[in-house]
DNA sequence: ATAATAAGTGTACTTAATACACTAATTGAG
DNA sequence: CTCAATTAGTGTATTAAGTACACTTATTAT
């Protein structure tokens, strides 16, 4: 009960008169607690998520997830936001973010003790290729998730969770939005689709499943075509949220 | 990147002589970790959580989820298995047991900055029900989930996504059948189904669906029945996992 | 014997999932 | 200018799952 009781958390505010003095700070020595990002976007027919080179010991010159430190003021949603803007440069924008996992063992990170709760985010096809890709001095680079270089720490497990996590929710919410720009087509759509799922969808099926589903999901947009080589398609854009239970996992809780 | 590069975690082990030492300890100062324990039960047709009074400030005199500190050399699965067998007593027994959720808000614990790693365990109602009921010193009690008293720090919010996490998984995964003594008559698997999901449920659909669908989940056990003041009824059991994908949502991850 | 209780069965209807093949509108090459 | 290439878009039949609803059966208690 962590709050409750036998001797309770070491004590950091000023003392308040109203708690009893029977701490004992040395006895829970505190963990280091970080997030770490699992942040994704589709190029280039591709699903990707983006890494860091390490500079430093341990596992120097390995890729990484983003991450960092929780800071004492913050909230770890907060932590997260902050790492997502920091390194993606996207402050203001509203790139989906999830609290995945926390993963604590012990021996995670070989120096001390560290927690870390990890998050996924999904940005926007054309957000991320306006992104810088790696201007800063450390190496940060988009890597596809199906051919992945070995990672540091526990971050491969963490990359799966995320994916399994990503392809679940697939199925129940309409994530893949998060993930495609404000105006698409249903070809478009359903290669989201393929290249999270790694499968091949039937073009009609996937077609009708979006469209004739009474929790209406998409909507065409109105006098908009896309033109090419090829006979003009219809642009579809998402319908607010709100209507369904978005999958009551783990969802995007506070 | 956490473990990245920009001023590392503190030291606390045996400096590793491969480690640069250009931490700054001080800069982080670090939450205290806790895990925080939803502990399910099925008793008198009605979903119970185990919960404790507070004997001390703050929230002296509420009641408040069982939890505990995450000790530095342990997992926090081992920190929440190991709370779970001080609160119930039940220590080799096969307890499901899954991660639900961190909260982190800076000021949930009005003391000093706790992060908690939210658990939820479902103990089978032949189980729960032969614990002891409070013996301790300390004043433990289950609750009705549906009449729960004013909880401390956000542990009703707590409880609130413990439940929508369980009702979610039920229409997935078997874990009803964590909640039932191994061998149970369909009307007792139904009546699970019900106190969980706070709806009836048709008797003919729901064993029509439990029986009939493709990825067997249950059976029925060879002459075993149940009898009473009325017709005797069929015991089943739940046939062995492993089938079918187990909600790729949070799982039971290591 | 019979009433009460809960177990168990059958059937029809609606809706969703899946498999599969054709038609339509544009651009680019010759 | 015609035709090939390319991608968009439509239709239909089959199978499986979900839902609504009513009757029969086997036991115990009186």
């Amino acid at each position: 009960m962590v709050e409750q009781t036998r001797s309770g958390p070491p004590q950091e505010r000023p003392a308040d008169p109203a708690v009893p003095s029977s701490y004992d700070p040395g006895r829970y020595p505190r963990p280091s607690v970080t997030v770490d990002l699992v942040i994704l976007t589709i190029q280039d027919a591709d699903l990707r998520v983006l890494l860091v080179e390490r500079g430093q010991s341990p596992f120097a010159g390995m890729w990484a997830l983003p991450g960092g430190f929780v800071r004492i003021a913050e909230s770890i949603h907060e932590t997260a936001r902050r790492e997502l803007a920091e390194e993606t440069g996207l402050a203001g924008e509203d790139i989906y973010l999830e609290q995945l996992y926390t993963f604590g063992e012990p021996e995670r990170d070989p120096r001390t003790r560290v927690i870390t709760v990890a998050y996924f985010a999904l940005v926007p096809a054309d957000v991320s290729r306006r992104l810088h890709p790696g201007t800063d001095a450390a190496a940060v680079r988009w890597f596809s998730v199906y051919q992945l270089p070995e990672l540091a720490f526990d971050h491969a497990q963490i990359v799966d969770v995320a994916l399994r996590r990503v392809r679940s929710k697939l199925d129940w919410t309409p994530i893949a939005f998060r993930l495609l720009p404000e105006h698409f087509t249903m070809t478009q759509l359903r290669n989201a689709y393929q290249i999270i799922l790694h499968r091949e969808l039937d073009k009609q099926n996937f077609s009708k499943k979006m469209l004739q589903s009474r929790i209406k999901v998409i909507e065409p947009v109105p006098n908009a075509l896309v033109t090419g080589a090829h006979r003009p398609a219809q642009l579809y854009r998402f319908v607010e949220e709100g209507r369904y239970e978005w999958g009551a996992t783990a969802g995007a809780q506070p």
